[in-house]
DNA sequence: CCTAGTGGTGTATATAATACACTACTAGAT
DNA sequence: ATCTAGTAGTGTATTATATACACCACTAGG
């Protein structure tokens, strides 16, 4: 069979990227050349390929803007009101990408802090409730929050990201030992040289 | 702009529809009448129509095979590699569904006990697997367990609910005491008749 | 009147989450 | 040399939550 008598739709891959800068969970954000939407601040997007798995059209639309091949990357809802674009019908998956806090971003667009985001074209302004939401949740009972962090990292960087993500203060103490107590990450028995303050411990992740 | 240069993609929805019947949760499979796959066991699904949200399309789906329309639907996860269709590029859309207990369902197709799973076509295993797990994760936390009940039932029926969806057994004490400290439900002042035991109290949400 | 089957109840223990304050070390400025 | 700012690192008491566990009472049906 085949019976495929509906027009079909078109189908993208919409990014929410998220990276923890100057204290702030942001978000990037582009400013669309081009109607629909034109001039407004969208997620970056693009449509599947033809024979292109949903994650790697994610993947290439992330390292089209920049080099970041090594994002952490996750499916997080697909978008589909029919009429979420003006120029038809597109379904939209939306995937959200976490870069760790070195990873530096070239391309074009703004990191915009998830607590002062600007209005934002198509039905972006939902997914990114959706992304924020679900990444907060997520921290907690995943290990999502280490793609914020490179490959070696203080306790005291980790933490100040996780207050980032959350946009809540923890105490120093009660985050030390839970996520210790994870069993997660394990030092490294080296200490940060630099800085004014006593050298700290140097942990990685374990797995 | 226009720009949708490559061919597009078809897009369905396929529906992991779940019930706990005789002690045990089962989902809903249909035995396929034509290519691929012919005569393999494999979800419910049919494509989006042009103007219809997703959601629509599930809904169509469900009550397509009987009359279904009070069920929760809640989207899953959206599967689309490249070669999960021999007919070419069809990118699935999962969502799960979940009838009442009381909900007779009079289609085609048969319930298969989740820990008696037949093969299945496509990539309906892993569909599957990511709904099980998905609805176990979430029994806890929302409240998602109360659309296996009706409107009205007792503790005990609902023990049992959560330890066909669970496939554990639980302590009674503890349930009683975890679910009622929730807040969800309250009881209606009436209690059940009939059955060999003492009547129970008779609960109902609360929201 | 006996049996099977469920309704309903409480306490003790272990584990996890929370609240909370001080000293020590380093870099950099004066 | 000394001072200051900034972070590293540490422990305990309290509260809330999760777990383990056993008995009597009531009803329907044989």
């Amino acid at each position: 069979m085949v019976s495929y008598d509906f027009p079909r739709p078109a189908v993208t891959v919409d990014l929410a990227t998220f990276q923890v800068s100057r204290g702030k969970l942001r978000i990037l954000l582009i400013q669309r050349p081009e109607s629909p939407f034109a001039g407004e601040w969208t997620l970056p997007g693009g449509f599947v390929h033809e024979r292109e798995a949903l994650q790697t059209t994610a993947r290439r639309i992330l390292s089209a803007k920049a080099s970041l091949s090594e994002a952490h990357l996750e499916q997080l809802a697909t978008f589909g009101a029919p009429e979420r674009d003006p120029r038809g019908r597109v379904i939209s998956i939306a995937y959200f990408a976490i870069l760790d806090v070195d990873c530096a971003y070239e391309g074009p667009g703004d990191w915009f802090a998830v607590d002062a985001l600007p209005e934002t074209g198509f039905d972006h302004s939902e997914i990114i409730a959706t992304a924020i939401e679900r990444l907060r949740g997520k921290l907690s009972y995943t290990d999502i929050g280490f793609a914020f962090m490179p490959a070696e990292f203080t306790l005291g960087a980790l933490q100040k990201t996780w207050e980032a993500v959350l946009g809540t203060p923890l105490d120093k103490r009660n985050f030390r030992k839970s996520i210790l107590s994870r069993g997660d990450i394990e030092s490294t028995g080296r200490k940060s040289t630099g800085g004014a303050h006593p050298p700290a411990m140097i942990y990685h992740r374990s797995s």
